[in-house]
DNA sequence: TTGAAAGCGATACCAT
DNA sequence: ATGGTATCGCTTTCAA
């Protein structure tokens, strides 16, 4: 035994087993309750036993696991996000801001893409057994959905989603007001021939952005827009134009499209298929503010939705639901910022 | 006691705390060992039981507890992804098709998303606590980072990344075949005159393009090609352009672009600020394959990536170095498939 | 301040 | 096929 530098540390190092706490305790020669003390933020420890028991832990390579820990705190630190489109332009902003703002706050994100806004039902089935101490969704769930987690006490907030049946924490950008905006510049621009462009049925943003448009027209003594499309897709905005050329009649003043890449798509029908430049000939706004926005072949006047306060609003909610689950619902409107391109004849 | 028609039944579903197996056990009169194999797939038990147990189960709305299984079977079913920058457009989809993998295989994703390449070493710190059974990583790792999945024996599987002075498993496209498909066709469509707007020096992927695009020239006998750009946003394409065409000497014939942004915003560039219209005056090409290199504005000549056929590549590596660690490692590349558009004058 | 011991909610092995 | 019991790795009383 003479000569040997170093016991058994390398061996267990390099086992393959994952170092726990007794590990780090019996090479500390200190109690396994000590070893979970100093790993704890406010325990009283003292400064000797701290610095021993941190030199093992460091030299063991020891990380306490969060699996048993979450078993006995009851408190699994993982938050479920629950996103319907991720293919949507929008939503990988979202999902980053989301993911960075929880990290920050020292929360895991466990990620669940639904394909179709119906597959919510299997999605909650496989996120109930991680005991997640909140949800973020931003997918259309059903009442009975909503009504699970308050039986289950585990703690949702909506993404620009909501539903006014039932009594949930929301965060939104105002789309009517964004709606507005858009109408009225167009309008004191002197279009009065409006067209729409709309998103999927089943997008509760995408409804409210139609109707809101509707009415909002209507106010004007507009009353017949024509209504065409039926998703978010860059295919929805060009096929429609050219549906909407097709009808004869004439182009509209102005298009109000579901988001930017239906706008997108709009823009180009009207230039490659019809010969009609924005915003010379024809108005098309969108809804989002994309980074595609902004590109200078579209270069779209548009609602920015404020993502970075959403998400954080989104995150802070959740986590005063988590540590207070008697806190009020709250439903959290943010308005959008327009955004002003050479998309559309416009005024303010 | 007389009359009471629903025993303590109501009061477990409604009470706060979440339903246990032993709970289960009680309601059906069985021990808690026979619930719990119950929902364990291969286990030997009586249809009766089984019966029994479930309807006892489905009353009380009861989902075991991944949390504790994943404590005594040391495998969480869990595994990280970890993404660098989600706001490059190509990502999204591949986190979509990752995370849809991934359920399907019944494994959920902890998804972590770094701001800097070089957060790395943080963010690591954030995963190892949750004993993750794997991790697919499209961030750049050192060989450190690697050595640490091994000593901790957590399977890595690198996503258009590698290093190739440690072993380790990953699946990649084929950016040196991409872009010789790109430059070849340049080049036998007659053009002479290059030049590179590359994406980050810190980015291996944008590097190989460069790199690779490079090395053709030189092999077709072409030495003098600037090279422009410093990441893969569409403001680099833009500006490397407006740099290239201020340096004077002219407008070169064909731009080999990082990436589809990139070639884009160097489109752009050149139609806005210098007349020039591809592919009439000027060829541009990219490289992904991403949704809007088909919108008509720009409809580039780019490789696409397959990203399907590599996610899935992806997530059975990691599946099945999870079942069989000693599994060898193995490097999957995919070649990229040729889109031509009319983003560049281009022969086959 | 420290250590011993009792859980957390499951799985797995062992008898029966 | 079923039930009893040890165990996973931690946190948390409770004494000392």
């Amino acid at each position: 035994m003479a000569g040997r530098t170093r016991p058994d540390k390398v061996v267990s190092i390099t086992s393959g087993r994952p170092v726990t706490s007794y590990d780090v305790a019996r090479h500390a020669g200190v109690s396994q309750s000590a070893v979970s003390r100093c790993f704890k933020p406010g325990a009283s420890v003292s400064k000797k036993m701290r610095a021993r028991v941190m030199a093992a832990a460091e030299e063991l390579g020891y990380q306490p696991n969060a699996i048993a820990r979450s078993l006995i705190t009851r408190r699994s630190n993982l938050i479920a996000v629950l996103i319907s489109n991720l293919t949507n332009l929008y939503y990988p902003e979202v999902l980053a801001e989301l993911t960075q703002r929880c990290s920050a706050a020292g929360v895991r994100v466990l990620l669940f893409t639904l394909s179709r806004e119906a597959e919510a039902d299997e999605v909650l089935q496989l996120v109930w057994p991680y005991r997640v101490d909140g949800v973020i969704a931003s997918a259309q769930l059903s009442p009975a959905h909503v009504a699970e987690f308050e039986k289950r006490n585990v703690p949702l907030v909506f993404y620009n989603r909501y539903l006014n049946s039932v009594s949930v924490s929301s965060v939104c950008c105002d789309q009517e007001d964004g709606v507005r905006q858009l109408i009225d510049g167009l309008y004191k621009a002197g279009h009065r021939k409006f067209a729409i462009i709309a998103g999927p049925p089943d997008s509760v943003v995408g409804v409210e952005r139609k109707t809101a448009a509707l009415e909002r027209l209507e106010e004007l003594g507009i009353e017949d827009a024509p209504v065409l499309g039926e998703d978010y897709s860059y295919e929805n905005g060009f096929n429609s134009v050219n549906e909407l050329m097709a009808a004869g009649g004439g182009p509209p003043d102005a298009v109000i499209c579901a988001n930017d890449v239906v706008a997108i798509g709009a823009l180009d029908a009207f230039r490659v298929n019809h010969g009609l430049v924005a915003p010379r000939d024809i108005s098309v706004v969108g809804f989002d503010g994309v980074g595609p926005a902004t590109w200078k072949s579209y270069d779209l006047t548009t609602i920015r939705q404020p993502v970075r306060r959403m998400t954080e609003a989104a995150v802070s909610m959740l986590l005063a639901m988590i540590e207070e689950p008697e806190m009020p619902r709250e439903r959290r409107v943010f308005s959008g910022i327009l955004r002003t391109g050479s998309s559309a004849k416009f005024a303010e």
